[in-house]
DNA sequence: TTGTAGGCGTTATCAT
DNA sequence: ATGATAACGCCTACAA
């Protein structure tokens, strides 16, 4: 009754099936099992059809952990986003899970909120998950966090941005080039004063970038740059009170026409001019970025960029999927996956030049 | 030379350190370094010490998938969305995640586009993961869905929504409720025909209980019933639309307030008033659901219900953490977090009857 | 087509 | 405070 060598407790906890389970079930060993999941055709249909009915019945569900760990290879993809609440981050996050869980891999999220600190402390959580691939939403990391990557040897793709002779994937567009664009869709109608306003600091660096594109547009067409920055956080209250300030400035003073970072400050500008007493565009011309759904609907309607986001989203996946699928050659030529920003053209940016 | 028993490749995969690396460079086993990771008190300052820095020289990181699977608790959880691209599931997602990465856990993300086959898949998928507990963001799922949960013996959080007699910890406010809400608020300023309109066919379902909602406190009121929805798929189309058949009907004929079922569909209506030469809330006082950060800058500015989506998030994650750091007592009573859907108050309701 | 042996990297258990 | 040993549940390598 009392054993000489008390076998160690089993830790196997309770109410889960395993593998063996469904073996000894099926009566067979637990690697044709393993088979049915993985590889199905390496299993005579008779047992395919037991087992078919086994699992079913006892609601059997293979473990990726115990299978990640075994084979090395974790169905995992992670993605480190800047701002997860936001609709531009939102949809890239859609665009990415709609692709990868077609192919069974599973977006493990983080948030690093524009910071590159956040960041790198998510790529190192991450580093212990052993994903499949990586997907960042930014091109330049810590130190730390670029040598992570270094070190990782699975595919990381950048995305939203499209930079030059960085060793990861490229999937997004050239911020800087479409605030040139959208300076030069002002020079082009002859405007000379043309302003730029940045959301509030601390938030969205790829506005800078974009701001940037504005001031060398504007230098190469020999205007004065005239970047300005939201004191506020909220961007709609931002826009109403750069649309007010607008009003008290005397007319000749006025920029011919207003960039603004992105479309709620332009919506904020717009929805309170008329408080202000100013009609737009006549008084003062506008463009924003993103191509919010509501952009569309204001009167005037705005002009806007409309970065494909959903479509990002889904060729990072889809970059991913390739490189997984690719030859295992090391160290491939890094893809440019190139996407577009297209302006979109409304009422709000006709300029009427006095 | 020739090894009589050629001894197996090893599987190991290079680049990657080991626990057993930092162990040998330590010169101590490698329990111990996992008690420097998992309780460093119970390891001497001095050896502590040591490991801190082999650690960061060689840049080591425990793999969560050896670890989830030797410990039986991984540090994963997983929620399923209806609809991560949209606004109110971004907010929910950010709500957690900036909850559970406090506590080093990780969010595993799937989208159930409002489906409930789809949440079905997600769930099952998530079974595999052996996540330590689950959010989930409706109350209605398959029977087989219901049945995986049932067996799963984690902690269950629906989130969003707030019903009674579930088996599952809830965190959310009664969306019937909210519609009964703006329906009465309509009622006690002595209309009579208020309306309530859905989104297009196939979309949110909570829509459909606001809408039960109103109806309800309409029939109380003695008044009629008067549910439309929309025929396109674009909200702010949608609202457009609406306005516009407004329009179109005599004076006498036409409801005195309409409930949106979004705000986007009453920001549809509000910015197409004016092209429909109707002047709001003048000749239809109108009301929204979820105060977009656009409702208050409308002209008029949009009544509408503000449910506390952050702290929805937020609050789910705490009630997982709650349950994970509690007694294992099983089944204990559900919690129930009722978290507010605020009504703001705004000019777009403000009833003029005739 | 199926099976055997052993290892994936970590932690639980028991022992010192 | 530290270590030896055996799981955790599955998959790769090799064999039949």
């Amino acid at each position: 009754m009392n054993d000489s060598t008390p076998p160690r407790a089993t830790r196997r906890k309770a109410g889960t099936h395993t593998i063996h389970d469904v073996a000894a079930l099926a009566g067979v060993s637990s690697i044709t099992v393993s088979r049915y999941f993985n590889s199905p055709d390496k299993v005579s249909a008779a047992v395919r059809e037991r087992l078919r009915e086994i699992v079913e019945r006892i609601g059997y569900v293979p473990s990726q952990v115990a299978g990640g760990l075994a084979s090395g290879r974790g169905r995992v993809v992670c993605a480190v986003m800047q701002n997860i609440a936001s609709a531009t981050f939102a949809d890239l996050v859609k665009g990415m899970t709609d692709e990868l869980q077609a192919s069974g891999l599973q977006l493990l999220l983080a948030n690093a909120q524009y910071s590159q600190t956040l960041e790198e402390n998510a790529i190192r959580t991450f580093v212990g998950w052993h994903p499949r691939a990586l997907i960042l939403t930014r091109d330049d990391h810590t130190p730390a966090a670029e040598a992570m990557l270094g070190a990782l040897d699975i595919p990381v793709v950048e995305a939203w941005g499209f930079v030059e002779d960085r060793p990861f994937h490229q999937v997004g567009f050239p911020h800087a080039e479409t605030g040139a664009q959208l300076a030069r869709h002002f020079l082009e109608q002859g405007a000379t004063r043309v302003r730029f306003v940045l959301p509030h600091v601390g938030e969205d660096f790829r506005a800078g970038q974009r701001a940037q594109g504005y001031a060398g547009a504007m230098q190469a067409a020999g205007c004065k740059v005239d970047l300005a920055t939201a004191d506020v956080e909220d961007d709609f209250e931002a826009g109403a009170r750069t649309i007010a300030a607008l009003a008290a400035t005397p007319a000749a003073r006025r920029p011919q026409a207003i960039i603004f970072a992105n479309d709620n400050m332009a919506a904020g500008a717009i929805l309170h001019a008329g408080d202000c007493g100013l009609s737009l565009p006549r008084d003062c011309a506008l463009a924003g970025f993103g191509d919010a759904p509501i952009s569309v609907r204001l009167k005037p309607a705005l002009t806007t960029l409309r970065p494909a986001r959903y479509q990002i989203g889904q060729m990072a996946a889809r970059t991913v999927l390739r490189m997984l699928s690719a030859q295992p050659e090391h160290e491939p030529t890094p893809r440019r996956e190139l996407l577009p920003c297209e302006l979109i053209v409304r009422e709000s940016s006709r300029l009427s030049l006095r």
